[in-house]
DNA sequence: CCCACTTTGTGAGCTTGTGCACAAGCGCGG
DNA sequence: CCGCGCTTGTGCACAAGCTCACAAAGTGGG
């Protein structure tokens, strides 16, 4: 195979196999097979195995997948071999919870940026950053050559942070307002909203109250991505 | 059409429009085409006819669809007529922040109970709700009826936290975790990883570096969605 | 060297999702 | 009452993704 183009699906992945590579890693195992991996990764074999393979053969038949090579093969695929200084506009709970969220240290990811526009939160330091106003936005960008926003204002500024984001040259950008944000073609843009997963868990969670007295058979419950 | 069975693509999507449904509510429209609907969603409108064609035929051919009743249509069939009582498990940063996260209460999300390990944040108040001890769980998922936990523990303690939920008997789960949480066929399972969104926009961001100079086209920078 | 066993990599068929294009249906003006 | 313009609902063809099943390729024992 060992086509230049990952699937979308598959890159969606990559990231739940780097995770589960990297516990894997840390128990002293040198090989996986693609069942142990699946299984740790919570998905099943025959997909590890064609994911895997987009990005070329890195797996001894009989033997399995080498731990550390497959990881590094990985971390080279989504880009995460480098550092991205990472910008966080609004600090509200939810900013500040990532902020101080451990998980993106770990991933290569700093936070070199905080940006609120109230001028009570100026100058308050959070984990470790200061925070500044709307107005450094575009010079912190350029100075600390950040390429990824995060959005963790409300629903009503959150376009308008997008635009100046855009306009400060990021290029990626994680949106967990609840609202529809849109960006020019060239940047990507991802969004989670938390209200939203409740509300797809409690469509699934009628439906069996409702279906239980018919005995046909259980909701299929699918499974699901943050993504 | 009006088939009983929903595609999950579009159960993703509900809540999207029910969003965008509410905000052109309160703008005090009457009516919205699939257009209208499709563009303050951020999709396009044939989806958005399919969609809507799933739950039976709510619009007016030459008209469009009425806000008032399509919004009770779909909070209908995503059940958010019923108020939603929710467990949050951990209370760090993130499981503070989504305690105080506005948009949970306005779709009938409820925080009816907030539960920690640690004994020092034992009795303190969060959002207006006490937060109690492990030992708690069982008791207070009973007494109050709750039927959605939410685990925002470190990830060494998510499985436990999850095999306690299922056996108070939770059945919709949102994990915040960054791990593989297993439950049985019978309860719904989603998760959101923060940092996995970032390695995939990480990727997008790299493949786009590499490919600035081979002159070809940009990279496709597909939509994506947390759920 | 050979054979039995393990595990990868992948072709093929199937399921799900998407988008186009258009007929059917509704309202309105004359 | 008729025709025109608009919008829904949907059939269809295509694209993407998933799973199965199996050949290819490697390991290790005798």
């Amino acid at each position: 195979m060992s086509d230049r183009r990952i699937p979308e699906a598959t890159v969606a992945r990559l990231p739940l196999y780097h995770r589960a590579l990297l516990e894997t890693a840390e128990s002293g195992v040198g090989t996986v097979s693609s069942q142990d991996l699946a299984t740790r990764a919570g998905v099943n074999a025959a997909k590890v195995r064609k994911d895997l393979s987009h990005l070329g053969s890195y797996g001894t038949r009989g033997v399995g997948y080498e731990v550390d090579h497959l990881v590094h093969e990985i971390s080279r695929e989504l880009g995460l071999t480098q550092d991205w200084p990472v910008i966080i506009v609004g600090l509200g709970n939810l900013g500040q919870a990532l902020a101080n969220y451990r998980g993106f240290d770990a991933r290569g990811f700093r936070v070199a940026a905080l940006i609120d526009a109230d001028e009570k939160k100026r100058g308050r330091r959070v984990a470790g950053t200061t925070v500044e106003g709307l107005d450094a936005l575009e010079r912190v960008v350029a100075e600390r050559e950040i390429a990824v926003g995060i959005i963790a204002t409300p629903a009503g500024s959150a376009q308008e942070v997008a635009d100046l984001l855009v306009a400060a040259g990021v290029r990626s950008i994680l949106n967990f307002a609840p609202t529809v944000v849109t960006v020019p073609d060239d940047v990507s843009l991802r969004k989670v909203d938390l209200a939203m997963e409740l509300q797809i868990l409690s469509f699934y969670q009628s439906r069996r109250a409702d279906s239980s007295d018919t005995a046909d058979r259980d909701a299929p419950v699918p499974e699901a991505t943050g993504a």
